[in-house]
DNA sequence: GCCAACGTTGGC
DNA sequence: GCCAACGTTGGC
């Protein structure tokens, strides 16, 4: 069992585009970055939890709680040449891209990345590191905790 | 829309 | 296998 922090552009695919998705699932389609694709492929298992990041918007930050909830398959987009993830070079008897399945499990309030990054026990994630642009990163136990406990709320925890 | 950071491509 | 050019990400 691992955490991860996806990132996704609210503008394709919001927290509540996930909630309003059928059966409130989505695959995580699109990623075009070998590293990011081998987490999914290699490290993702099923119940691993996420935190959902809308990124390239106006507020970014975590916007929800998702899990994983199918390992890695073929995305499918890299076959539809009318899809900005088409991918030519992608062999159909041995795709290039794969993603994983993400359920969606709650909204939360927005946690910015401001706010991220004024935490001394954040600071070494790495999405908060300078020029970093990995869109899937694991996210350590304590950080996981951290953040979930502000997530969930002052009120809840007094 | 700018631009820093960094991954990928392709010529050599 | 180096590395310059190019393309993309993503915060601002």
């Amino acid at each position: 069992m691992q955490y991860w922090l996806m990132k996704s552009e609210p503008d394709e695919v919001s927290i509540d585009d996930l909630a309003k998705a059928p059966k409130q699932t989505v695959p995580w389609f699109g990623v075009r970055n070998y590293q990011a694709r081998n987490y999914m492929r290699d490290q993702m298992q099923v119940g691993d939890l996420v935190f959902f990041y809308h990124s390239s918007c106006p507020e970014p930050g975590i916007a929800g709680i998702a899990k994983v909830s199918a390992p890695a398959h073929t995305d499918d987009t890299q076959f539809d040449v009318k899809s900005p993830y088409y991918d030519k070079a992608s062999k159909k008897d041995s795709p290039r891209w794969a993603c994983v399945d993400v359920k969606f499990v709650q909204k939360t309030d927005l946690m910015s990345l401001d706010q991220l990054r004024e935490h001394k026990a954040l600071e070494g994630m790495i999405v908060l590191k300078r020029g970093n642009r990995l869109s899937i990163t694991p996210v350590s136990a304590p950080e996981w905790k951290f953040i979930a406990k502000k997530l969930m709320g002052v009120d809840l925890a007094a």
